[in-house]
DNA sequence: GGCAACGGACTAAGCGGTCGCTTAGTGCTA
DNA sequence: TAGCACTAAGCGACCGCTTAGTCCGTTGCC
């Protein structure tokens, strides 16, 4: 726990976010009142404009430090190695389990955007697009090394960022498959995406 | 158009539908409200509920023609040949290409099923189910057939949904790629995600 | 050491507006 | 004249957010 989190506003700002965590993930923005929220941390409806500006506040700061930790997670999956494949093969399994276990976080994360202000988005968006631009820059490194095949790593790219994202759709806790397999099974896949070892 | 649409109510109620659409797409089932739709349909509130029962109900209206729209594109391509590997690259291009081609509709159909009632939910579920049954069937028959070489049929055919579905998030008409160049790409990444022709 | 004051976290109550939906009335067409 | 499609107006409930007051803990002063 952070020493923001040690103070009793530091308790109560927390309590907050992870009852709008759940609320957004599971009705959505709009389905979801400042009402719900503050029942859920229990607390009043007023107590949360004492640790939010507002409600759009509280979703921008779930979005953001959960885009946040998205680009830490590939980040640090990406620098293990310099080989392409391992490498793309590091930064799926990391993507998939990432969004496995907080498929919670991840359903506000990529579903939730069109409720962002104008310029929270355009700020949460730049970020998306970067971590886009990497996935593809993996790939085409591994298209020039002569280790992948794919005709199109801008396409390929959108791919593999489409298998781990939509895991936040479908993953339950109570499915068949464990966080680790699907993260196992889905850098084979990444792997299988763009054509490595075809050569 | 149908003979329910040629009347005056027909025609009315296909506007409320086509409003509803674009207004569900864009701001979700509970960021849009009845007048939303009344307005852009040219209407008052009050003409929305003399051809709807409830809002709830012209969602469920949209997603289940949505759903029979979706099945009848998989059984559509899937009829076509008996040879696993031309079955599931044509699956996946008419999956695709109607993604694309539909992602305003696509949107609501996948991502908006948290505000169906009870008794709604569970009619749409058991079609997806039914859905991700039929391509895990297809899938399976291609590795007894040794076309395919994947380790998990279950997880690989959760995967060629998932690239098909998340089209719907991503997709944008002033986007880069046609539905066309995408489909292509995608027929093409079934295989690769099955292991065709890696025997 | 005790008391008073201050500040922070919180609540009760409420505001102005919007919501899903209903009803009584209107107009037009067959 | 009757019925259908539609509207104006409204109901009861809920919304995001604000404000004045309360309570508790901490700090400072005597």
């Amino acid at each position: 726990m952070s020493s923001t989190e040690n103070t009793r506003a530091g308790a109560s700002r927390a309590r907050l976010v992870e009852a709008a965590v759940t609320a957004f993930a599971e009705r959505g923005f709009h389905g979801t009142s400042t009402r719900d929220i503050a029942a859920a941390a229990g607390m009043s409806p007023a107590a949360v404009y004492v640790h939010h500006r507002s409600k759009e506040d509280l979703l921008y700061l779930i979005s953001r430090v959960g885009h946040d930790d998205t680009v830490a997670v590939i980040r640090q999956a990406a620098d293990s190695t310099d080989d392409p494949a391992a490498r793309l093969a590091a930064v799926m399994r990391a993507f998939a389990l990432h969004h496995a276990r907080e498929h919670t976080r991840a359903r506000i994360v990529n579903y939730e955007l069109n409720a962002l202000s104008r310029e929270h988005l355009a700020e949460i968006s730049a970020i998306r697009r970067q971590i886009r631009l990497d996935v593809q820059a993996m790939i085409q490194d591994g298209v020039d090394a002569g280790v992948f095949d794919t005709p199109d790593p801008a396409k390929a790219a959108m791919a593999v960022l489409s298998l781990g994202i939509d895991i936040a759709r479908w993953y339950r806790d109570d499915g068949s498959w464990t966080p680790e397999e699907i993260a196992d099974f889905y850098a084979d896949l990444a792997l299988r995406v763009v054509g490595a070892g075809r050569r």
